[in-house]
DNA sequence: ATTATTTATATCGTTCACGATGCAAATATA
DNA sequence: TATATTTGCATCGTGAACGATATAAATAAT
């Protein structure tokens, strides 16, 4: 017999990973429709936050490595959705940079967030409860950063 | 400036994302030791719970295509984890069993749920509100499992 | 001023993840 | 029974992820 611990459905990671996956596919037909994947939306909103940003800066908020990231946006750069460029200051640096694509992307999916949001909504997830999970999720981002950081 | 739902942290899925690929890290030395991925990890555990299941249902257990499992099965078969045979009743399916090396896991493997659950534990997670935690992953997992199959 | 170390980014190899497509066995239909 | 459709699995191409490693610029140490 299966001990108890190895169920699946006692796994808090394979219900994460899961959601994240199924969630992902729901942007996908937005983003497609953009010529954008689910990273590279992410690069998005990390820009429109701030934009001209070294690659080092993009990986770190996004929780990255540079050798995940540096792909990506080259892929990026290539679709004309932002602009690589050696730093003036520190020339190790590379700034990246929106384009006016890249900018006027943000108004083109001003609805996607709105429409994934209450896709999501059910007996469990409701504007009262989300919080919770915000907090929950969190919390298990921030032990395992420690974690991983304090090595 | 940037518009309010495109904040990062303001983000579900990015929180999920990002939670979802932590674990998996965490999990990495300790599967690495044993010569597994985490994906592979779940399909040890998809047969511990019952041996002997055709690609199909391995897939359909973790919500993955069968474009996916494939070719990870048959990393697994190479490294002796398993074996692929064809379905004596219906020559279609691919039959999935583990060797004694795949059952022997589940021993040697023994510590690790305990070890990555207690890691994750803090403020806001703990044995009185995982639970609840769960109840929102399923419900986020099952409102989008019904909008892909629907259509 | 040299040399050593650190930092920022990139390259390489392997493993997912998945959309699109292909193929053969099984089943349904004519 | 012949043909069409469905089903189960596989192949292919692309884009992440990430560990390991490389390279060049910047900084620290001698």
């Amino acid at each position: 017999m299966i001990k108890p611990q190895f169920k699946l459905d006692n796994q808090l990671c394979f219900r994460l990973y899961t959601a994240s996956r199924l969630i992902t596919q729901a942007y996908h037909p937005m983003l497609a429709e953009q010529g954008l994947t689910y990273p590279q939306y992410l690069v998005l909103m990390v820009l429109w936050e701030k934009d001209a940003q070294p690659v080092n800066d993009i990986a770190k908020r996004l929780r990255l490595e540079t050798n995940t990231v540096t792909p990506l946006l080259k892929r990026m750069e290539t679709e004309g959705f932002l602009t690589r460029s050696r730093g003036r200051e520190d020339a190790r640096q590379i700034i990246v940079k929106l384009t006016k694509k890249g900018r006027d992307l943000q108004e083109k999916l001003a609805d996607v967030p709105e429409a994934i949001g209450s896709s999501l909504l059910c007996e469990s997830v409701t504007p009262a409860t989300i919080p919770s999970l915000y907090a929950m999720l969190d919390g298990i981002i921030h032990q395992l950063q420690n974690k991983q950081t304090n090595q």
